[in-house]
DNA sequence: TGTTGTTACGGAAAACGTAAATATT
DNA sequence: AATATTTACGTTTTCCGTAACAACA
């Protein structure tokens, strides 16, 4: 029993049965795939794979369990190698960031430059996506954490905690009607008032549009839905060349920075968001991703984390 | 990178820090465990062990890390073999039960040959303690289940269930004053009266001892304790040649098969005590353990069982 | 007939044991 | 001096690649 034998299957599952697809993203060749894993079977006293004939089409029902501990296994195994890297080059390595455009360039900005000053040796790589696609990328590993909305407390496997919350703004131009509103009038402001806008917002699945669609659904009520964006700042640009209103997440729009367009809140109708941090459950963290997570949010301590991570908490 | 080197270390470790000795118990040359710790040790780039000169003293910083993750990964290991044996030698080989007299003699009687007639090919062995004894069993994977008192339910690293509960009872000879009390008057025994005698009752540690310690000491007395032995029989034996009363689990005494002696209920002097099966948390069980803790009591279903184990409850 | 898995075999690498050297208590 | 670890070295075993074979679709 070694832990190529280990290797080996679990990569002949990934790759759908094909030993010599296994074989070949190992590296190896395929008659030793074959073989190891034969006398893996042999040293079990079970088979692993289900077999037609020569052909490869599955697991049998013992080598599901199978499969399962040499998951765990192989998952510690790659957590030595981070463990120890943790002491040998410490704060040094890299670290992958899923997060959304609204994160990547709206609340990143705020955290990377402190975090690049206390980890200069670190490499940071950001990588945008859906949430769903974000969760993927830390599920499989590709990505240390991932920052989105709700949906990450959904996936199985991933341990989230909130970091902030949030409710979106409706941006419109300063001489569009809406921005003509008393302060008061504002707040009150109505979904039916909206509606009588073309209205501009997020792509689905991102920064709450699920929510927004919820809305104005349970009011009956069809938004005439000119455009849709992933980003804010797309979205903002067609609300400025007068394509409609939009509809954006609070943390996109600033006074100072957006001078040309008038934000007002919309909380009161889409009500609050919560943006959370995910990790995979049952991986190790390198010590400069608590440092990022506390640097996100003060609460977020290492203590926080951990007990998220080693209980797979959904908080 | 490969499992030898973590057996290695792992079983350096155990051994105190004695390459030799480690060594020995793992049947191979000691300069060969030495070569795979210092290979291992510059693969992963930290020094495992601390070293003064060529002594080995213990673990680094990065050792104590590393030596946690080896361990949940030989556990993993273990239960690898386990899995398959599940299904390879479906419904044979080993368990070992680990428990105190009363239940090997009381309880376990109940529940042994109809766990033998729907398992005939698995050997069933008792291995008896004293309940901290028999935690350490099942700790160091000597033993699969541990059946004992409460004291099960303290032990870090074991799961453990409530089997059933119980109360102690004061056996006297026929001929005892006690004996002689009406149904109300021995309900209403107290403290004081039985100090009034010689108590033999059991060991420390053993089935609620330290309750009965704790009751007379709470109400300032000091009984006249004759003898103490871990088994019940032992005590039936003392009181029925007239050395004293006895102080016993309820479960040990029946008035059917003890028509010597007579029992006096005395759960309004000791209080409830609760009989607890315990498992380590982690490990594999095979299917008939799971069988046996059901007909231990039915509410111990695989699923409570096996819940109890992933979340290493201890209810 | 092309694709995939197993068997056969030989060279390379590693694993491991013995012996010797070195350091510690 | 006795005990313990590392280094050196040679043998044995295991590993792994190529080639050939067998079986599926």
């Amino acid at each position: 029993m070694n832990l190529q034998q280990f290797r080996f299957v679990r990569e002949t599952i990934r790759r759908n049965f094909n030993l010599t697809e296994a074989a070949r993203s190992l590296f190896t060749s395929q008659p030793g795939v074959s073989k190891a894993i034969i006398e893996f079977e042999d040293e079990l006293g079970v088979k692993i794979f289900e077999r037609h004939g020569k052909r490869i089409r599955g697991l049998t029902k013992p080598g599901v369990q199978v499969a399962q501990v040499i998951d765990r296994i192989m998952r510690e195994v790659d957590n030595l190698k981070k463990v120890s890297d943790e002491f040998a080059r410490h704060n040094e390595g890299g670290l992958v960031i899923a997060c959304t455009h609204a994160q990547a360039r709206y609340i990143l900005p705020r955290v990377i430059p402190a975090f690049r000053a206390r980890f200069p040796k670190v490499r940071v790589s950001l990588a945008e996506g859906s949430p769903p696609h974000l969760a993927q990328l830390v599920l499989h590993e590709q990505a240390d954490v991932a920052i989105a909305t709700e949906t990450l407390a959904l996936t199985p496997g991933l341990a989230s905690l909130p970091v902030y919350s949030w409710e979106h703004v409706i941006v419109v131009r300063p001489d569009h009607p809406l921005a003509q509103l008393k302060s008061s009038e504002a707040k009150a402001i109505t979904l039916e008032q909206l509606a009588a806008y073309p209205i501009i917002t997020y792509d689905h699945a991102f920064s709450g549009r699920t929510t927004i669609d919820e809305v104005f659904a349970s009011k009956n009520i069809k938004p005439d839905l000119v455009l849709e964006a992933i980003d804010a700042d797309v979205i903002k640009t067609y609300v400025d060349v007068g394509l409609g209103i939009g509809i954006i997440a609070g943390m996109a729009f600033d006074p100072r920075r957006d001078p040309d367009l008038v934000g007002i809140p919309a909380g009161h109708l889409f009500g609050t968001h919560v943006t959370r941090v995910a990790v995979k459950s049952g991986v190790f963290l390198r010590d400069y991703v608590f440092v990022l997570l506390e640097m996100l949010a003060p609460e977020l301590t290492r203590d926080v984390v951990t007990d998220a991570i080693e209980n797979n908490h959904t908080n």
